[in-house]
RNA sequence: GCCUCUGUAGCUCAGUUGGUAGAGCAGCGGACUGAAAAUCCGCGUGUCGCUGGUUCGAUUCCGGCCGGAGGCA
């Protein structure tokens, strides 16, 4: 018996950190390590087609491991956070099943502490009709007003949104709409089971930020010449898209393709644009005590992985493999 | 050589009729429960080129020097 836990929880590795710091080398050396197997935490590599951008694993990088929720959704699809727990989830129980070790690996903060905390969604979906009618209003009568009426089924909530944060407000009523329940009383609901994980995580941390910065200006070189632009015109040519409209990669370089920039400086903006998304990565993460942090300031595999191995035996977390 | 313009935050530039200065971008910090690679909030980080003069007080006015741009020769 591999999987001997306590209370049934599921044994599982995680490996976070910001864009282009190393994790998905360092899951795949782990998962050799332990057999394990990979579940991508990343809410771009989802979708099929966005390769390059999304740095999505090739092949070679995967050496063999299996990974898992990468490339299986077609970019006009909508996705969420809700719709990512319960399959990653499924994929956890699937593979500890097997005698394997699940590694969850990604740089999606909110998916990741959902996932690991075992928060409950609530069955009530979305309704894009209702968001599209608030929107409008809000253009029409101002966020403010959006707000107050929120304040007057949800306080709490109202409180705590600013008003220029259109997005969390519409939320917040349109759960309200859909359920006839505030999103603060589903946001507590959502907590009340405990997480079904024993996790042990991994965070990649840059000592000196800025190698990480020239890391990513290194990396968006390398996309450009790995075919970055032929990609980007064939996503546009995709017409409409759901989630995917959000990735990093290609929002940059649409006006160079529309002719009101030089591809110079759209290729500045997308590294900028990437250096911003790594920060949030790296706030949203910085908080989450549960993080054991390996510091680099060149992520080379070999003295990554024995840092990760000397926490794995002082957390006893392996005593039975 | 002469003339004109110019030198202020990491960058592009405002500004102070003389009381040691502020925007955008960059950067930094933060929030985050159904679009999260999204969305939103907060923070100015400065020998005002150098050096003399006038002044209670100069980044501001005057002189000189240094750097940059343009023009005339």
């Amino acid at each position: 018996m591999k999987q001997s836990t306590s209370d049934n929880k599921i044994k599982i590795l995680a490996v976070v950190g910001p864009t282009a710091s190393g994790k998905s080398a360092l899951a795949v050396e782990l998962a050799k390590l332990y057999g394990g197997e990979v579940i991508s935490c990343d809410s771009m590599q989802i979708y099929k087609y966005l390769n390059i951008a999304t740095a999505k694993p090739t092949a070679e990088e995967m050496q063999g491991i299996e990974h898992h929720l990468i490339d299986f959704l077609e970019p006009t699809e909508s996705f969420s956070v809700a719709d990512y727990v319960p399959l990653a989830l499924q994929k956890a129980k699937e593979i500890s099943a097997r005698g394997n070790l699940p590694i969850v690996c990604g740089g999606t903060g909110l998916y990741f502490s959902s996932l690991i905390d075992g928060i409950q969604f609530s069955a009530a979906g979305s309704d894009p009709a209702y968001r599209e009618a608030l929107e409008q209003r809000a253009q029409q009568e101002g966020a403010e007003v959006l707000l107050e009426e929120l304040a007057q089924f949800d306080p709490e909530a109202a409180a705590k949104l600013h008003p220029n944060n259109l997005k969390r407000i519409i939320r917040a009523m349109e759960h309200y709409h859909l359920t006839g329940e505030t999103i603060t009383a589903q946001n507590a609901q959502s907590r009340s089971k405990a997480s079904p994980f024993e996790p042990l995580v991994f965070g990649i941390a840059f000592r000196d930020r800025q190698n990480l910065y020239d890391r990513i200006d290194l990396r968006v070189e390398q996309m450009l010449e790995a075919g970055l632009l032929e990609e980007a015109e064939a996503y546009f040519a995709l017409g409409d898209v759901g989630t995917a409209s959000a990735a990093i990669g290609y929002k940059e370089l649409k006006p160079y393709f529309d002719g009101e920039l030089p591809l110079q400086e759209a290729v500045e903006n997308l590294k900028k644009e990437t250096r911003h998304y790594a920060k949030r990565q790296m706030t949203w993460f910085k908080r989450d005590t549960r993080i054991h942090w390996l510091y680099t300031d060149d992520p080379q595999l070999p003295p990554l992985v024995q840092q990760a191995r000397d926490v794995m035996e002082k957390e006893s977390f392996l005593y039975d493999y």
